[in-house]
DNA sequence: TATTGTTATACTCTATAACTATA
DNA sequence: TATAGTTATAGAGTATAACAATA
């Protein structure tokens, strides 16, 4: 009844009009830059939160800790120890808003960006493991898909946010 | 000293030699892709590690769970509870090797087969939401380009394993 | 003794729900 | 009373290590 080799690595199936699907192409991807990133982060002292929350504080300050929560994907409650680090270090600036007590105001310190931008320079370079393999045609059209899939998922929150 | 307006969505700052990290592109990507699969899933009764060991039995047979586990990174501790379910429903077949009876020959049934079609076409009729926004060039380029990535993972690992 | 599969345990990560302080 | 932030707790998911069966 089944009668096929127990190969691992026989010919993959591959009918014309299929393709594999997108998430079993992409989730290993991203473990395998996930675990590229992870030395590098330790070694530049900062979590992988703690990155993901300087990169938004450098495009941007915030006016409040849930608002940068869900700009990063996080939970409010998750990011809080983070918070605490990175103020600790130096590496955010953290105060309570003049006009309302209750929110906080967070934005990047020079410190901060400085260690940021080397701890991406570090990881951007690692990146071209991959991306250096590619055409210069399909790097940019790659570059260019993933930058518009990031917009249309921006475009597509905020306009949840403001109907609610 | 910090003197930008504390707006949610105040002009990113992207300078012209800068692009984005891939990972912190990829990974929201990745997460709203899983977050729309998993009700797909439920509705066909399986989990997402079952709907995986399915797609990678459905690619080939295997010799082992190690090597299956391995294949779609995974503990091998892990899929033992996957493999217990997808047997009990009759979507795979797994038995003892006569040659070698501590290892377990597995296998996907036909049942299996058409119950991952069928969630297959599900899946990727939903990332249609993100093709179907490219145009035909770049949709063919980013989709080959995931297939290059592939491809050389999977020759990465084979050539890993052999040198072990 | 080495290997495959299995089970048990400990640990990390995450989400939920109370709690405080301001409004 | 409602909201921003914080803390505490419970749950899920994961990895590590011990165990049983076979070679």
């Amino acid at each position: 009844m089944i009668c096929q080799r127990y190969d691992s690595d026989v010919a993959t199936k591959r009918a014309s009009d299929t393709r594999p699907d997108l998430a079993a192409m992409l989730a290993p991807l991203v473990r395998e830059l996930i675990d590229a990133e992870l030395p590098i982060l330790a070694a530049n002292g900062i979590s992988m939160w703690a990155y993901s929350v300087l990169l938004a504080l450098d495009r941007s300050p915030m006016r409040s800790q849930a608002a940068l929560a869900e700009a990063i994907g996080a939970d409010k409650t998750r990011i809080i120890p983070t918070l605490d680090e990175l103020q600790a270090l130096g590496y955010i600036e953290r105060r309570p808003d003049p006009d309302d007590r209750r929110v906080r105001l967070l934005a990047v310190t020079d410190a901060g960006r400085a260690v940021k931008d080397a701890t991406q320079a570090e990881i951007q370079r690692g990146e071209e493991r991959w991306l250096g393999r590619l055409s210069a045609a399909d790097r940019s059209a790659f570059l260019r898909v993933l930058r518009q899939f990031t917009d249309e998922r921006r475009a597509a929150r905020n306009l949840a946010r403001e109907s609610s």
